[in-house]
RNA sequence: GGCGCCGUCGCCAAGAGGUAAGGCAGAGGUCUGCAAAACCUCCACCCCCGGUUCAAAUCCGGGCGGCGCCUCCA
C-alpha cells in the first residue's frame, strides 16, 4: 500500500521490511485521566491501519501500543486522589480496554506499561547506551539528552530553530538544562515521587523521562531498529518523536523507524479537543447522550486520518443514520427467497470490492472507501426492488460486506450492541405478536400505540410483507 | 516572528490537469391502514483575483478566511 511518511513529507509504498511482519509502535495514552474520542480518534484510524494492513495487503502484524502510567501528571493525580500510582494507574487503564472494546478495536499484541520492571531496565540500558556513547551529561541527579551531539536532530519536525519565537513558552520542566532544547532522559529522585535504581546499568535514583518509554519500549518489544511504523497523534511529532529518533539512534546507531504515521487532530468548536482546555468528550459521554460507540467509530471513518475533523453532535447523529442505512441493507437481504443468480449484481459487487481496496491502499482513505460501500449498497437495494437478486447473490454481497467490515469493524461492532437493546428481545417479541393481533383486527390505533411506545423505549418497528422486523433506534 | 495544513452543495466529505463519489438534511413521486425502510426524479462549475494550458476544483503567483505546531498534549 502507499503510505504518507512523516519523515518524507510525502507518500511512499510500504512493505514490511522483513519476514512479511509488520512492526509497529503506537504512543498510547498517559493514563492520568479517561481517554477522549480525540484521543481515540488515532487509535481507531490507527487500528483501521492496522487491519488493512492483516486483511488486504496480507502482511502479518505485530504491534505494540504503550501506557505511560508515570510523569507529572500521573504522579500528581495519584498524590491528590491519595492513591497509590499504580493503583490510580490501573483504574485508567480498565476504562481504556472497555472503550477500546467499545470502539471496536483489534486486541493488539503488547499493550506494556512503562513502570513494568523489564521495561525500566531496558529505558536504563538505553540511558546507558547512551553515556557511554557520549550523548548525555548529568545535572542535579538527572541525566540529559544533549542535543548538539546529534546531527540530525530535527529530521522529522524540521522546526527552523532560528525562528522560534523568543520565549513562546516556557519549559514545564523544572530540571536544570544546559540548553533549552536538550531534554531528560532520567529524572533525579524527589520527594513523595517514586523512584527505581539500576545500579548494575549505572543508572541512579529516579524516574525516566517521557520519552525514553518509548524509545526503549519499542526496541525491546519489536526487535532490532529499524522497526517498520511509529505512529501517533500528531502533536507527538515535536517534541516527542523527534527526541525519540535522537536516542534510538544515538543509542543503536541505526535508524528507529522506517515510517512515521500521524493522525490529525479531532477538533471540537473549532478548537482541538485536549484536556487541558477542557473540551473533551468520553465514550460514556457519548453513551450518555443516546449515541453508540459504532457511531463515533463511523464519525472517525468519515473523514482522512490526516486531516482535522470537525466533531459536532450533529455530525454524530448523521453518522448514525448512515451507519443504519448500512445494516438496514443487510437486513433486507433476509428477504430475498429467489434461488439463483442475477448477472448484474456480481460486476457490481466486484467493481465495490476494488474500489474500496484501491481506497484504503491509497493512503488509508476510508472516506472514499465508504463511498465505494454505499455505491454497492444502492446497487443492493435496487436489484432487491426490482427482484433482481437470488440468494446466491445475497451470499456473494455477504461476504464483500464481511471483508469489508473486517477492515472497517464497524458493522460488527452495530451487531454487538444490537444483542443488548434497550427493550428486552421477548417483551419486543411479544409486543410485535400483540401488534399483529391488533392489526388484524383492523385497530390500527392499538397497533401505533405499541409502536410509538417501543420507539419512546428505543425499539423501531417497521412493517413488510414477510413480518414485522425491530430495531435499535 | 518561523514552519505547516486547510477552504468543494444547507451540514459532513472524497476527488489532485480532462469536465464534480458518497453520507446526512431537503423537494416531488411510488409502495404502506398509517409509518418506517426502499426505489425513482430533483438539488454544486469547487473562497476571491490573476497566470500557465487545447483543457484547472485540481498546477503557479497574490489576496482573504480557518486551524495547528514552535518542548503538558492522541
Amino acid at each position: 500500500m502507499r503510505l504518507y511518511n512523516t519523515l518524507t513529507r510525502g507518500e511512499e509504498p510500504f512493505a514490511p521490511s522483513a519476514d512479511n511482519t509488520v512492526r509497529m509502535y503506537t504512543c498510547g495514552l498517559t493514563v492520568y485521566a479517561r481517554g477522549h474520542i480525540g484521543n481515540f480518534r488515532t487509535f481507531v484510524c490507527l487500528d483501521v491501519l492496522r487491519r488493512t494492513l492483516k486483511y488486504l495487503c496480507g502482511y502479518r502484524v505485530r504491534q505494540v501500543m504503550n501506557f505511560t502510567d508515570v510523569d507529572d501528571r500521573t504522579i500528581n493525580g495519584a498524590q491528590k486522589a491519595g492513591m497509590d500510582l499504580r493503583a490510580y494507574t490501573d483504574q485508567y487503564i480498565a476504562a481504556f480496554r472497555e472503550d477500546m472494546r467499545a470502539l471496536g478495536l483489534e486486541e493488539i499484541e503488547e499493550m506494556p506499561r512503562a513502570t513494568d520492571e523489564p521495561n525500566l531496565r531496558a529505558m536504563a540500558n538505553m540511558v546507558a547506551a547512551l553515556e557511554r556513547n557520549g550523548h548525555t551529561y548529568r545535572s542535579d541527579g538527572s541525566i540529559y539528552f544533549k542535543i548538539s551531539t546529534m546531527p540530525g536532530y530535527g529530521k522529522l519536525a524540521r522546526l527552523d530553530h532560528q525562528g522560534m519565537k523568543p520565549g513562546a513558552r516556557v519549559d514545564s520542566d523544572n530540571y536544570a538544562k544546559e540548553d533549552a532544547r536538550d531534554f531528560v532522559l532520567w529524572k533525579g529522585p524527589r520527594e513523595g515521587e517514586p523512584s527505581w535504581e539500576f545500579a548494575d546499568a549505572g543508572v541512579p535514583a529516579g524516574r525516566p523521562g517521557w520519552h525514553i518509554e518509548c524509545s526503549a519500549m519499542a526496541l525491546r518489544l519489536l526487535g532490532e531498529a529499524p522497526i517498520d511504523v511509529h505512529a501517533g497523534g500528531i502533536d507527538l511529532v515535536f517534541p516527542h518523536h523527534e527526541n525519540e529518533i535522537a536516542q534510538s539512534e544515538g543509542a543503536t546507531g541505526k535508524p528507529f523507524s522506517r515510517f512515521w504515521v500521524h493522525v490529525e487532530y479531532l477538533i471540537v468548536d473549532e478548537q482541538k479537543m485536549s484536556k487541558s482546555l477542557g473540551n473533551t468528550y468520553t465514550i460514556p459521554d457519548v453513551v450518555a447522550k443516546g449515541f453508540r460507540p459504532s457511531a463515533v467509530r463511523y464519525l472517525l471513518l468519515s473523514a482522512h486520518y490526516r486531516k482535522q475533523l470537525n466533531f459536532t453532535w450533529e455530525s454524530l447523529g448523521s453518522a448514525e443514520k448512515a451507519l443504519q442505512r448500512l445494516t438496514d441493507c443487510l437486513a433486507r437481504l433476509d428477504l430475498v427467497t429467489a434461488p439463483g443468480s442475477h448477472p448484474n449484481l456480481a460486476p457490481q459487487i466486484a467493481r465495490a470490492r476494488e474500489a474500496f481496496a484501491a481506497a484504503l491502499r491509497d493512503d488509508l482513505n476510508t472516506a472514499a472507501a465508504l463511498g465505494a460501500v454505499f455505491e454497492l449498497v444502492s446497487a443492493v437495494n435496487a436489484a432487491i426492488d426490482t427482484g433482481d437478486v437470488g440468494l446466491d447473490d445475497v451470499a456473494a454481497i455477504r461476504e464483500a460486506f464481511d471483508d469489508v467490515d473486517r477492515v472497517l469493524g464497524v458493522l460488527s461492532l452495530r451487531r454487538v450492541e444490537d444483542e443488548c437493546p434497550p427493550v428486552p428481545v421477548d417483551e419486543i417479541e411479544r409486543f410485535i405478536e400483540e401488534r399483529h393481533a391488533a392489526r388484524r383486527r383492523r385497530d390500527f390505533a392499538a397497533a401505533d400505540r405499541i409502536r410509538d411506545d417501543l420507539a419512546a423505549r428505543g425499539v423501531l418497528l417497521e412493517d413488510s410483507p414477510t413480518g414485522t422486523r425491530w430495531k435499535r433506534k
